[in-house]
DNA sequence: CGTGTGATTGACGCCTGTCAACGTCTGTGG
DNA sequence: CCACAGACGTTGACAGGCGTCAATCACACG
């Protein structure tokens, strides 16, 4: 958790190669990468609770990050994930309420902080920041919307199918097709909407249809169409 | 459809006491009151359809405005529903996308119609609009949140009286405890996401319990902690 | 080697979706 | 004024998807 000062000159993430932060000044450049705390979190780390007050929002430079809402019955219901690139925790400090999610470092992270009121005078001050930034709040929503859709219309089987159609999109598979990021049955359940138990079910009906292969948590995927197919992703990309 | 004179002179929803223009300067504000479009639309108009590219946003001034997505089979997912001093629209325009929604009138209504071109003017030109207008994103954007938990975890009686509950938050109850907003057994099915058969059954099970009293359309609300407890909704407000 | 977490499998039953038939109401046209 | 169509609401029957509970296995770790 401590800032290990290497780690603030190796940090790429506050750059005009970010299309966030493409339309900063000089100056503004300068003052956030002088600002940003870079951090190292290892498996497990929760970066902020539900319901905590943040102050500030952090941009993950590398690792992978889980953000869920916990609900009935401590259940918890994850929302998204964030790797390199993505921003996370500022949709709290925008709107002035508590956080509404749990991040929870899921793939050792390295993480650039940068305070809240920071985050307010760009949008205040540089109105093309402000239209990224817009962008990409409204692009989340539109997903957010999307995901709704889904989950309410679709059955556990073609949702499940689905979720690993969207996990191969944003995480890419190796050259032995294996999916980049590795989630335990508990977290597949927890996207899903469902019970551990069912996705251990369909998974293996998933395997022996040939659509994908299981090693432990490595998830070889086999045949995208017929994924996609499963899921009901028609006009998909 | 067609610009009635006099509505323009009536319509009060683009002053500084809607919170999102309170910033504005008067020339902006002026300049808002000259360019917009008031419309009055029936029942059953569509102001935009999914898929499809918009130029402006709505800001209601009158009525009710239903916001869906087509999912499988065609059949609507409701999003949410837009009332008085809400703005539709605004979204696909500040992320450049095409509609992800339709917007349909369920009960008749007047909207000031602004284009998108004024509204990315203001983002950029006014910081503090553009902090309120980002306030209002990542507001919708917790609701969503909030909405995919919901509906991931709950039965889809406890979603039934969750939604009760927030209907008559967002609408209200007249004198006689009866919702103000009424909806076919079709449309609460198309916000739950479940069969329309399924919700006739358990409104009338509502019923029994002497939660909820109906009418045809007309629907009482009889015990709101009652649906509560139903809906799970503990710490709800 | 004991302990704990995660994965798997089976049994069981309820919730809920689907299909079908029928009732109700409203508006339209002859 | 009546017949009819069409949209909406209601009820019943039925099957199956999926959640829950319980037992067992696999594996990592101190």
């Amino acid at each position: 958790m401590k800032n290990i000062p290497s780690l603030d000159d190796q940090a790429e993430c506050l750059t005009r190669s970010h299309t966030l932060f493409r339309h900063l000044s000089d100056k503004e450049l300068t003052g956030l990468q002088n600002e940003k705390l870079t951090e190292f979190h290892r498996r497990g780390t929760v970066l902020y609770h539900e319901g905590s007050r943040i102050n500030g929002f952090y941009c993950i430079e590398k690792g992978i990050i889980k953000v869920y809402k916990t609900g009935i019955d401590g259940r918890e219901q994850i929302i998204r994930f964030a790797r390199k690139e993505d921003i996370i925790g500022f949709r709290s400090i925008l709107s002035h309420e508590l956080a509404c999610t749990t991040a929870e470092v899921i793939e050792d992270a390295v993480t650039c902080y940068i305070s809240g009121e920071t985050l307010i005078n760009l949008v205040k001050n540089n109105g093309n920041f402000s239209i990224e930034l817009m962008q990409l709040t409204c692009r989340e929503l539109g997903e957010a919307n999307e995901y709704i859709t889904d989950i309410a219309q679709k059955t556990v089987r073609e949702r499940l199918a689905e979720i690993l159609i969207h996990l191969t999109d944003e995480f890419g598979l190796d050259d032995n097709k294996i999916l980049r990021i590795t989630l335990t049955r508990e977290e597949l359940s927890n996207i899903v909407g469902t019970a551990t138990e069912s996705v251990i079910r369909l998974l293996s009906e998933f395997k022996q249809d040939r659509l994908i292969e299981l090693s432990g948590r490595k998830m070889k995927i086999l045949n995208i169409p017929g994924l996609m197919k499963v899921g009901n992703l028609y006009n998909y990309k």
